[in-house]
DNA sequence: CTGAAAGCGCTTACAG
DNA sequence: CTGAAAGCGCTTACAG
C-alpha cells in the first residue's frame, strides 16, 4: 500500500500541511475554494489520515474496550454474551467509537492487558463485564479515575459507574412465582460464588422463601458454572436426594437447558414433576421443550446503556445517575405452569 | 491520571530517553546496572509506554480487526458467532494481538470503517466474516495487499487467504444421511441467497439428491435468514404443501430450532413425521427435544485458524496454503434417526 | 484565510 | 554501552 501523508497532499495542492489538516477537520476559516481543491486532491491520491498520529496529538482514541472476565473461553459459551455485545456495539458504533475486545487468560495477564490498553492510552474508556466480589481491577481503574462502566455492581466502589439489574428482586420474583404455584420445596441452582450476580440472586431466593415461611435446605442449593453441563450435574444431585425439590430456580437459561435435558432423560416431566424458572431469557428459551420460563433482564439494554454512560463520561457530560438499574420481567412459559394448556400433550 | 513519559523517567534516572527506550525493549547492549535502575524508577513512577506513539514510529499496531458483516445486529443472534470468536481470540491473544470489533451498519458505513481502520493504519490485519457473493470489499482489500483472511470463500480473488469448510460436501453428507434413512422427499431450508455458504450448501443438497435419482421440487427449497423465526416460517410453508417433505436439511441450528418448535406446535413428531439435520452443531443442539442432528463444522477451529493465518501473513512468514479447509463431521442425534432407542417415549 | 514552528511520545540509525 | 538528533504523521496556538 502506498502511504500518502498530509505532506504529500500539501505539496500537490500547493498549500501547507496545516491547511490540509484544517480541511480534513472542516475548520471554519478555510476558503471554499481551497477546501474544494484540497479535497479533490485527497480523493485523487487516496489520502487517509493516520489514526495513530492523530491520537497521539489529540490524546483521544475514539475507542473503547470490553474487558472479558477471566475465563473468557467460558463466557462465549453463554449466549447471553452475544446479546450484550449487540447492545454495546449498537450504541458505540452510532457514537463513532470503535470497540476493542480484550481477553485475559490469567490474573497476571489481566493486569498486563489493562496496563497496555488503559495506561498505554490505547482506549478512552472501558466496560467491565461480570463483577466479581472484591475485584482489585475495579479499584485500580477507579483510583486512576479512568472512565469505566461496570456491568454488575461493586461493593467497594459505590460511586463507580455501573449498569445492573436488581438481581435480588429478580430472583425474588422468580421464586415467588413458583411459590404461588403451590411449590414448597424449591431449590436454587447458582453460579460461581465469587460473582455478585450469584450472591444477589441467592439472596432474592432466600428472601422469598423466608417471607413465605418455607425452609431452605442446604442441599437444595447447588453452585456451578454458567454451562449446561453444570445444570445437568446439579440436577442429578438434587434428584438423588431423599426429599427432592419440586421447583427449581436456575441462575441462567443455558444451565436451565442442562437441567431440563437431564430431567427429561431421567424420565421426569416438566412442569408436572419439577417446575423450572431461569434467568436471561436467551432467544432459545422459548424454543425448548417445554418452553422455559425466564426472567428477561433486558440484556440488550444493559449493553446499550453501559456504552451510553461510558461515552457520556468520556465526553465529560453530566451523568445523572452513577448506577442505572435495568428493569427485568418474568416471562412465564410452560416450564413453570401446569394450568397453561399444553399444545401437544 | 498523571502521565509519565519516557522523558520523565530519563530525567529521574539521569540517562537519556534513548536509553530508557532501549531498556523498555530489552535492547541487548544495555548494562545490567542501568537497566535495573531504570526499571526500578519506571516501577516507582508508574510508567507505561504510550501505545500510539510506539505505533506511529513502528508502523505496526499489534491489533487485528474483525469486520462484522452488515447486519451485525442479526449475527449476534446466531450463537455460532460466539464460538467463532472464542477461536479467534484464543489464538490472537496468545500471539500478543489485540482484537478490534468493527460493526458496519450500511455499505457506506462499511467503507468508512474500512478506510478508518485499514487505510488509517489502525490495525495490522483484518478478518472478514461471512462471504457474500461478489463482495467489493474483498477486492478492495486484496488490491491494496492488506493482510486479510476471509472466513468463507471468494470467487473473484482465488488467491486471497481463506478458511472455510467444504460446504458442498457437508450438505451432501447431511442430505445423503437422510437419503439412506429412506427419505425420498427432502427439503432444504436455506439462508440468504447472497451468501456463499447458502449457495454451497444448496449445491451439495442438489448433488446428493441428483445422485440418488431423487427429484428436487422448487417448493421444497425455502430461503430465509439465520434466525429461528425463519425456520418457523419455512416450516409452516412446507407443511402446507399438498406433498410435504419427510426430511429437512436446515442451514443452521438456530433455524433448526425454529423448525423443530413449529413442527412440535403443529403436532408433528420428529423424527417420525419429519426428520431433521442442520449445521453448525451449537452447544444447545444436543439439548433440544429431540436432540438435533447437526454437521459440526469445527467453528472454533475455523476462528483459530483464521487468526493463525492472518498473523503469519502479517509477520511475513511463509504460508503453505492460501486456502484451508476445516473438516466437518455429521453428529447423528435423534432428530434424524428412527432406530435409536428413544429414552423417554 | 493561511503558514511556520513546536510538539504529541516514542524509536533508531549514527557517532562516540 | 550510551547520547543527540531526526523523524513517525498529525494538530494547534501564534502570527500575519
Amino acid at each position: 500500500m502506498a502511504v500518502v501523508t498530509i505532506k504529500d497532499i500539501a505539496k500537490a495542492a500547493g498549500v501547507s500541511p496545516s491547511t490540509v489538516s484544517r480541511v480534513v477537520s472542516n475548520h471554519p476559516r478555510i476558503s471554499k475554494e481551497t477546501s474544494r481543491k484540497v479535497k479533490r486532491i485527497m480523493e485523487e491520491m487516496g489520502y487517509h489520515p493516520n489514526v495513530m498520529a492523530k491520537s497521539l496529538v489529540s490524546k483521544t482514541t475514539q475507542t473503547l474496550a470490553i474487558l472479558l472476565p477471566r475465563p473468557a473461553e467460558e463466557l462465549f459459551k453463554d449466549f447471553f454474551f452475544g446479546e450484550l455485545m449487540r447492545g454495546i456495539l449498537a450504541h458505540s458504533t452510532r457514537a463513532g467509537y470503535d470497540m476493542m475486545l480484550a481477553a485475559a487468560t490469567s490474573p497476571q495477564d489481566e493486569d498486563d492487558t489493562i496496563s497496555r490498553l488503559v495506561f498505554g492510552r490505547r482506549v478512552d474508556g472501558i466496560i467491565l463485564l461480570s463483577s466479581r466480589v472484591d475485584d482489585p481491577l475495579i479499584e485500580r481503574l477507579d483510583k486512576h479515575k479512568f472512565p469505566t462502566v461496570l456491568i454488575g455492581r461493586s461493593e467497594g466502589q459505590p460511586h463507580i459507574l455501573s449498569v445492573d439489574n436488581d438481581n435480588v428482586k429478580a430472583a425474588y420474583d422468580a421464586t415467588h412465582h413458583l411459590i404461588i404455584q403451590g411449590h414448597e420445596r424449591i431449590g436454587f441452582v447458582s453460579g460461581l460464588p465469587n460473582l455478585t450476580v450469584s450472591l444477589d440472586r441467592m439472596e432474592g431466593y432466600r428472601k422469598a422463601m423466608n417471607e413465605a415461611g418455607l425452609s431452605v435446605r442446604p442441599e437444595w442449593i447447588v453452585e456451578g458454572e454458567f454451562l449446561q453441563h453444570s445444570g445437568y450435574r446439579a440436577m442429578s444431585f438434587m434428584m438423588s436426594l431423599p426429599e427432592k425439590p419440586s421447583g427449581l430456580v436456575v441462575i441462567d437459561d443455558v444451565v436451565g437447558f442442562g437441567v431440563l435435558h437431564g430431567l427429561t432423560e431421567l424420565g421426569y416431566t416438566v412442569p408436572e414433576d419439577i417446575s423450572l424458572v431461569s434467568f436471561n431469557n436467551i432467544a432459545l428459551s422459548e424454543l425448548a421443550t417445554p418452553p422455559i420460563s425466564s426472567i428477561d433482564i433486558g440484556t440488550y439494554q444493559l449493553g446499550y446503556t453501559a456504552s451510553q454512560m461510558l461515552i457520556r463520561r468520556i465526553q465529560a457530560e453530566t451523568i445523572h445517575q452513577n448506577r442505572v438499574i435495568i428493569p427485568h420481567r418474568l416471562i412465564v412459559r410452560d416450564s413453570s405452569v401446569h394450568s397453561i394448556s399444553k399444545r401437544n400433550s
